[in-house]
DNA sequence: GTGAAAGCGCTAACAA
DNA sequence: TTGTTAGCGCTTTCAC
C-alpha cells in the first residue's frame, strides 16, 4: 500500500456558511436550496447540491430546529407501572414498537425513545414534552397513570396514546376493543363446553380490567358462574411460580382458562402440562395478543388477536393529523378470535 | 361543579429570560442556577428553583444543545440488511434495545432510534452522524456493512457496534464470540452423540458465518463429516416453509441440528414434531442466544446463551468512555451452554 | 455573585 | 432570484 494521502484534505465545511462561501453565495440561498423551495434558480440549486454531496454537507438539525420551532422528532415514552421492569421486554410492546419506527421513519420523522417509571418521577409526561425534543408524543400503554394523561392532554395536543378507550375520555387514544376481546374469548370457551372459567393475569391495568369485564358479560350472559380472576405478574418468571399456585389450587376446579397475554397463556400451558392436565381435554385456553408465539405453543393457542400493524399505523396517523391541527377521534381496532387448537 | 377557574392564568413562562424577569435577575443567572452550576448564591438558586418548579419551567433543550454543542442524545442505529423486514422483530434486537435503553437513562442520555435499509440508502451511517442529533451512535449489528462502518469508524470515535470482532477491524465492537459459541454447540451435539450434523441458517452475515465456523472446527476436531448448511431467511413465514423443505430432504440423515438462531430452532422442533422426528431421540437441536422463548419450546431448548444485559452496558460503557475521548478495545463476550432437553 | 453581550447554525422576513 | 438581517433559547466568557 503507496503512503500517499489519497483524499485531498479539504477544509471542513461544517456550516452552510462554509458552503456558501465555496458556492459564492449567501447562507440564505444555500438554506433555500438544500430545503428544496422553490425559489431558488436551477443552476445555483444544483451548484449547491453538487457542493454539498462532494464535502457530506447536512444542515444542522438542532440549529434548524430551534429557528423553525419543530424538531422532527416524535417522543415515544413507555411508562412502566405495576410491575417495574417486565413490561418493555414484553414482545407486544417491542412489535408496536417496530412498527412505530417504520410509520415515523416513512412519514420523515425520526423517534425518540423514553421508558419512564412514574412512580419515582411523576412529571414525567411534562418532562418529555416540555423538553423542547420533541414535537409530539406517543405514549405506549396507559398503566396506571390514566388520570396524569388526562390532565396534560386537556393542555397539549400533539399526543396519542396506546391504550383503552374509556366512555367521555379526553385523550386520544388507539387501541383494541378489549372489552369485547375478552368476550369473544369468554364466547370460545363457553362454546367449547367451558362453564368454570378463569381469567389469568392482573385485573389492576386497564387493558386487563377491561378484558376481565368483556369476559364477565360472556358469563353473565351464558348464565354460568362468575368467572374466577387469579392475579399474577407479568414477567415470566414470578408468573410461573404463581401460575404453577394457581394450577395446583383450582386446576380440578376449572375447565377454561382465560389469560390476560399470550405470553402468560404459553406459560400456563407449560405448568398445565407438567401437572399432567391435557389441553384442551381437561382445559381450555385461551390467550391475547397472538403473538408469534402463539403459533409454537402446544397445542397452538387459540388467541385473541391484536392488529399491531394497524395500530402502529392509526397511532402516527393520527398524531400527525393533530400536528397538523386537526381534532381527531379516538380510533377502536376491533379484536379478531385466532382460532387454534387449546380452545 | 363550580363554574370558576381555579388556576390562576399565569403568564407562560418558556423561556429563561422569562424566568429570569420573574426572579429579578438575569438569564445568566438563571442559567446558572438551573445548570447547577457552583457560583450562585443559595438564596438566588433557592427563588429561581422554585419558580421554575411552580411554572413547570425547563429549559429548551435544543437550544442548549446548539450553544453546547452537544445533545444529549444518543443514536441507535439498526442496519436492515438481508432480509429487510425480519430482523427487528426479533426478539434478540429488541431485548437488547430495551436494556440499552435503561443504561442510556441511567447516564442522563436519550435514545433516539432509527431503523435503516443500507441497499435504498447507502448514506445511512453518515447521514445520522451528520444530522447534529446525536451526541454518539450504537449501531445494532453489522448486516452486511462491515465495510462501511469501519469506514466511519476511521473519522468518527464516538461509534459503538453491537456485533462480531474479526482480527484487527479497525472499529469498536461489542459481541458474543461467535465462534466459541458455535464450537459449544456442536460440540454438545457431538457429546451428545450426534456425528451427522446440519447448520440451520444463513451462513451470509458475519455473525452466523461465525457460528457456522465454530461448529465447523469442533466436526473437524471430533473428526465427523462436515456439517451441512442449511439456509433460511429469518422471516418466520418464510423460515418455516424452508425448514419443512430441509427437514423432508435430509431429515432422515441427520443427528443433530444447530440453528443459527432460537427463533430458528422453535421453527425446527415444530417442524420436527409435526414430521414425527423425536427430540432428542432420532436428532438433536441446539439453539443459539437463550431467549425467553428457549425454556418454553417442547422439549425445552439446549441453546447457547448470550448475556444481552452486559452487552447493552459494554456498548453504553465503552460508548460513555470514546465521547470522554478515551481509545477503547472492543469487548468480546463469553458465551455459555444452556444445557436443557434437545441435546 | 451577577449582568451584559456575543454567538451556537440555521431560517425567514424584508429588501434589493 | 438573491443578499441582508434579525433572531430561535440558551450558555459562557468577560466585566464589574
Amino acid at each position: 500500500m503507496p503512503s500517499g494521502d489519497d483524499k485531498p484534505m479539504r477544509t471542513a465545511v461544517r456550516t452552510i456558511t462554509d458552503l456558501a462561501r465555496l458556492a459564492g453565495v449567501s447562507p440564505g440561498t444555500v438554506s433555500r436550496a438544500l430545503a428544496g423551495k422553490s425559489l431558488v434558480n436551477t443552476q445555483t440549486r444544483q451548484k449547491i447540491e453538487a457542493l454539498a454531496r462532494e464535502h457530506g454537507f447536512r444542515p444542522n438539525q438542532m440549529a434548524s430546529g430551534l429557528r423553525r420551532q419543530k424538531t422532527g422528532v416524535i417522543g415515544v415514552v413507555i411508562p412502566l407501572g405495576h410491575d417495574i421492569r417486565q413490561q418493555i421486554s414484553d414482545s407486544f410492546f417491542m412489535t408496536l414498537l417496530g412498527f412505530l419506527a417504520d410509520e415515523l421513519t416513512t412519514n420523515g420523522y425520526d423517534l425518540m425513545l423514553r421508558r419512564v417509571v412514574p412512580e419515582t418521577d411523576p412529571d414525567w409526561l411534562d418532562r418529555f414534552i416540555g423538553s423542547g425534543m420533541i414535537d409530539g408524543v406517543i405514549v405506549i400503554g396507559q398503566s396506571d397513570q390514566f388520570d396524569r394523561i388526562e390532565e396534560v392532554a386537556d393542555s397539549y395536543r400533539p399526543m396519542v396514546v396506546w391504550g383503552n378507550h374509556t366512555e367521555g375520555q379526553r385523550h386520544c387514544v388507539v387501541g383494541t376493543d378489549n372489552r369485547l376481546g375478552g368476550r369473544l374469548a369468554a364466547e370460545r370457551l363457553i362454546a367449547a363446553g367451558a362453564s368454570r372459567i378463569a381469567f389469568l393475569g392482573d385485573t389492576g391495568p386497564i387493558e386487563f380490567a377491561a378484558r376481565f369485564a368483556g369476559a364477565e358479560d360472556a358469563a353473565r350472559k351464558a348464565g354460568i358462574a362468575p368467572i374466577l380472576p387469579l392475579s399474577t405478574h407479568l414477567s415470566p418468571d414470578r408468573a410461573s411460580i404463581e401460575i404453577a399456585a394457581h394450577v395446583a389450587a383450582h386446576g380440578a376446579d376449572l375447565e377454561g382458562i382465560f389469560a390476560a397475554t399470550d405470553t402468560l397463556a404459553a406459560l400456563c400451558l407449560t405448568e398445565l402440562r407438567k401437572q399432567k392436565m391435557a389441553v384442551p381435554g381437561d382445559v381450555k385456553v385461551v390467550g391475547f395478543d397472538d403473538l408469534p408465539i402463539a403459533r409454537q405453543t402446544l397445542p397452538a393457542l387459540t388467541t385473541v388477536r391484536q392488529d399491531i400493524a394497524a395500530g402502529a399505523h392509526g397511532l402516527v396517523d393520527l398524531l400527525l393529523r393533530r400536528l397538523a391541527g386537526e381534532a381527531t377521534e379516538s380510533l377502536v381496532l376491533p379484536p379478531e378470535l385466532a382460532l387454534r387448537d387449546t380452545a
